[in-house]
Formats: C-alpha cells, sequence, structure tokens
DNA sequence: ACCACACTTGAACGATCCTTCATATATTGA
DNA sequence: TCAATATATGAAGGATCGTTCAAGTGTGGT
C-alpha cells in the first residue's frame, strides 16, 4: 500500500492540493468542539421545545416550562443546567422563583434556518 | 421519548395562560423531532470538519475527505451515510470514486450563526 | 420553629451514539 | 481471470446522553 498522506493519517489522497488548502482553512480544533457542543444542546427535543418556548413566552418560570413542554422539574432543571453553562439562557432569581429567558438572539435564527431546511427537506429521506 | 399531555404532568403552573398560549405556538412534535435530528448531525466534531470541508472544497471525493479532516475511511463513509440520509450532502458516482457536496445552502448560514454565538459567548463558561 | 414550595442536584439505569475491525460490493487495470 | 482500489456496511465495544428517583438547598408563610 502507498501511503502518500504526509500527515499521520494513512488514507490515499487523489487531490492532494485540494486537502491540503482544505485542511489550512478549517476551524480550530477549540473551534469545532465548542460549535459541536451548541448543535448538541439544539439536537434533544424537550430542549428543542423549551428553547421554541422561550422564543414565544419571553421570561419563564421552570415550573411553566416543565408544562408548557411537558417535561418533569427535575428533567427541565436538568435541561436547563446545560443551557446556562452553555449562556444559551440566562437567569433571573427571585424569591424561590427562577426565571429563564433565552441569552442570545442567534438561537432564533438558528432555529428558522433548520426549520426552513427541514421543510426544504421534506418528504421521504433516504439515499439517493 | 416524552409525549405532551396537559393533563399527565403533574407540574404546578404558575401563569396558566401564558403556559397555554406558548404551547399553542409550540411546533408540531415531527417538526421538533426533524429539527433535532438537523441539529444532531452537526453535533459531532466529525461531522462538523467534514462539512466545513465541503463548504471550503466544493466536491471531493471520501478518501479526500478522511484525509482532509483527520478521519478513517470507514468512519467518513459512515458519517457521510447518515449526511446523506437527511440530504445534507448529496453524492455523485464516477466509477469506483464518491464524490459528496452539499445539498443545502442553509447550512452554511447555521455554520456561521453557530460561530457567531461561539465568539460572542467566549472566555469562562459556567453558571451565572 | 415548622412545613410547603420552587428549584437543584447526584446517582443509576437504559438507550443511543461513535469508533473500529472485518468483511462486502463494485470498478479498474493487467 | 485475478489483484488492487474506492467505497460501503454490519457488528461489537465502549463512551456518552437523557430520564428518573431520591434527596438536598433555600425561601416564604403560618
Amino acid at each position: 500500500m502507498v501511503v502518500i498522506d504526509p500527515d499521520a493519517c494513512s488514507v490515499p489522497i487523489v487531490d492532494a492540493e485540494r486537502v491540503a488548502s482544505v485542511r489550512r482553512t478549517l476551524p480550530s480544533e477549540d473551534t469545532v468542539q465548542d460549535l459541536a457542543q451548541v448543535f448538541g444542546l439544539l439536537a434533544d427535543p424537550g430542549r428543542l421545545r423549551m428553547m421554541a418556548a422561550l422564543l414565544e413566552g419571553g421570561e419563564m418560570c421552570v415550573c411553566d416550562l416543565a408544562a408548557a413542554t411537558g417535561q418533569s422539574m427535575s428533567g427541565t432543571s436538568h435541561a436547563l443546567r446545560l443551557l446556562r453553562m452553555r449562556r444559551v439562557v440566562k437567569v433571573r432569581r427571585s424569591g424561590r422563583m427562577a426565571y429563564y429567558q433565552l441569552a442570545d438572539s442567534h438561537v432564533r435564527m438558528l432555529f428558522d434556518l433548520a426549520i426552513t431546511h427541514a421543510r426544504h427537506t421534506e418528504g421521504e429521506l433516504g439515499d439517493g
């Protein structure tokens, strides 16, 4: 087997120049990791409903969020912790209540774009 | 899997009217499921690098994609199957080669938006 | 003080996911 | 035909994720 790849990956390369140029433009490992985590937060139906609810309802307390999205209090709280840690939502505490709202306007755009994609690829899925 | 049921959830509600109104505007279960899957595809560093590579490189064969993103051929092929099934990429076959490209321009915008979010929330993460 | 409440958190279980290895398919060239 | 190539796929392993239950924190009301 002939290895053309200068790096550790023992994969045959067809267009070495293109590969090299693409590699130069790839986001850094840290950026890729961050992006993956952001998208990972959006990859769960429960969290997605919560964000949609906050998008529509503005600021909401945990129990209303749980009721609106059909989740348990505990599950809702766990989910909010993840969103909080990634700064997707922010919390305002008042007495024993915790009021959450979206911290980032990009979420709405991500949402709308993804919906557009979903609509655009509606119908049967599968191999081409 | 959680099913939204108005009566099954024994969670106290503070603002019943708001909860009801939010529930009315929530995307359908199918839409939520679709969205979650779309975001799920973007939630993996390897697939993310592949999409970034295709964004930059246009049309690429599997081995070049593997080399550019530092993944095994097998892993790359598995990833491409997922992206193919969700119509995120499309394939053109020529002889024994398979050339992949992005099927959907929304991917670029999702990418850029997420990068903007990541940059915007740069620095320390954690509870607020 | 006490109890009820709104929320949080830790641990455990099951489900899902990603990676890898081995094998399979299909095409090219000898 | 046979061997090498390019890609695809099934299965198995371990890691990760989401949900649930149980218990914990802190506040408000009596």
